[in-house]
DNA sequence: GACTAACCGAGACGGTACGTCCGGTCTTCCG
DNA sequence: CGGAAGACCGGACGTACCGTCTCGGTTAGTC
């Protein structure tokens, strides 16, 4: 990326970013295909055509090399709308987040990479860093673009508002395994918009 | 336990109950102490002071191992108290879900298992048959106590109102990694019995 | 064996003859289906029908039980004929030899004992006690009755004789894999007392 | 050797010649300190300083590591001498036939082939292919120089004479355990050359 | 236009752990 | 007290991947 890597196959001057795509993709198809437990990286290796020692080059493990298919997948991913209705802005982005992870690859491999950043503080931060973080300020967006309209109550706390209405659904997903349908975000949503 | 195994080292009457403790306990302590990636079944045998064929005569994995410990461990664990009052109930029983989560030995084997089991749909229902059923039945408790008294507006879906509670608990924690606070789990608790 | 066994399965008066009998012939029989690699323990116990126990409790190793099969099986062959003929008794002995060596089950079992016997002193021991001792007993046989009847050059070494008959008969079975014809063992006897 | 493995620790253009040597040096050892029952690939892997996976990638089992340890040992071995005097040439053969067979650490491993070999039918056809072949070649020589020189008498089956003087060697070596003294070897020749 | 440094494929290597097989021992109950 | 059953500890099996390490070939800027 960034303007390193050329169309050449690698040299002294940059890698090869036809290596580099070939990876990501092997290791995204293979993880959907065999599961979490049987990804290695000899298998994305083999699948991929290409030496082991390139994803070495690159890479310090496959949950890297994860991480690196999720943010390029999910980069532009689960941007709330923004109608000027906070109410309706909530339900369909809780909507969206909900979709995401129940039934999109990117959202496979996100539960993926949580699941094991549970055991690798490294990954955890990463996931924080790349991800979440951007994530939660999505999340934040219909609350602040209400309160600079001034449609919002000046005492609700944002953040704990955000966490009343994706804790529930990443509980459904990650622990109890429920469904997620449309009326549980819904009333979600209006819960916390009822209060105060 | 149970009448099927007694005091006898394992023969054709029954199994070793010494040698299951053996490694229950072998199980727990290492991974804590290693972690779980690198927990295996060679080191619990060898720490267990027990032969890896006794391991695999009767359990399938590691994460069945660690189910078994856990369903010991927790067995007991986080029933609310019954005060009389709803409240107090709740925000007492939604502080020492937190604490179990983030502060005990058992709840490191839960978020192990919790990891695990989403690549595990086996491991998924046994945790769910084993221990999340049964939880749901506690925490669902302060409210249906409630109802008896007749404390409890008849409007309340109490799932929900569960949901409410626990979802942020388990999303700071498997999620974004964010301490769980008093004064969040108690915000928490108010905020559902504030609604309606 | 010697009268101690009786109809009984087992008891204090001495061990069941039905459970050694069903060894020996598992053993036979196993080894003559899988070969002398495959041929276990466990596996003789299982087709016997008897305990790994009891098995133990009688032979010390599956050598051990061949070798008991082995001198069961092949107690009364190979004892020459005598016709008052000294070439004809050693050209037919000398053929049943060989017979006995390359196509029966009985010298199946002795050449699976006299490979492991390379490596297993004690067993070359009772190979040697219980069936080589008497064996060359009977391969000298038919030189000392023409020693008696006084057809026999008093110059004549029996035992290298026998040596000269027998050791190329073996060589073949157990080194070169040749086969042993009719008219290679008598062409060795007809050497021999042409002789001198 | 030959050409294709060089100096390299072992890449796609050729394995390490050093591991071969390694694994052919414990595989000799470990024979004649433990013996062949205790002779496991792990303990020849670890005695080499090798991996596992190593020894796997190269051979099919402890026979075939042997098998080439033998064959790299006793390459050049056992040629008769010419002196011209077929009796003398072949005297001293059959005493260094006999000296390799019983005091040898190859003639120890050849034992040990040879036994495997009654129940390994490829092992066996290596055996023949490799060293066997080979050998009847040179136990041959001795007669097939006389035949050129005209010192031997035609009517002799060169064969036959081979089996007649090497068999009662092997016989006492593999099957009898006694001694093979100078006196039986110097008599076996003799009695061969007497005959016609 | 030859040189050369970094990348690439290929794959052998020393390791660790896997899940299985079998050896030999021990314990329990039955006859 | 012998035997059936089978759990137990121990150790080797053969396999799958790990992460490291050469190799020879390729490629693009440099001299």
């Amino acid at each position: 990326m960034g303007g390193t890597a050329q169309k050449h196959r690698g040299n002294r001057y940059g890698r090869s970013e036809e290596a580099r795509q070939s990876v990501l993709e092997a290791a995204d198809d293979l993880l959907v295909e065999v599961g979490y437990a049987r990804l290695t990286i000899e298998g994305i290796a083999e699948r991929a055509g290409v030496a082991k020692q390139t994803i070495y080059r690159w890479w310090t493990s496959k949950n890297d090399i994860l991480m690196d298919a999720f943010v390029q997948d999910a980069a532009e991913a689960l941007i709330p709308s923004d109608t000027g209705d906070l109410r309706h802005d909530l339900r369909t982005h809780a909507r969206n987040v909900a979709a995401f992870l129940t039934a999109s690859d990117a959202g496979a491999v996100f539960r993926a990479l949580t699941a094991q950043a549970q055991h690798d503080p490294a990954l955890a931060a990463r996931l924080q860093a790349e991800h979440l973080g951007k994530q939660r300020g999505h999340d934040r967006l219909p609350f602040e673009r209400a309160h600079i309209r001034g449609d919002l109550d000046p005492g609700v706390d944002i953040d704990l508002a955000v966490d009343q209405i994706m804790g529930p659904i990443y509980y459904r997903v990650l622990v109890t395994g429920e469904p997620v349908t449309r009326e549980f975000t819904d009333t979600l949503v209006d819960a916390v918009l009822s209060r105060g």
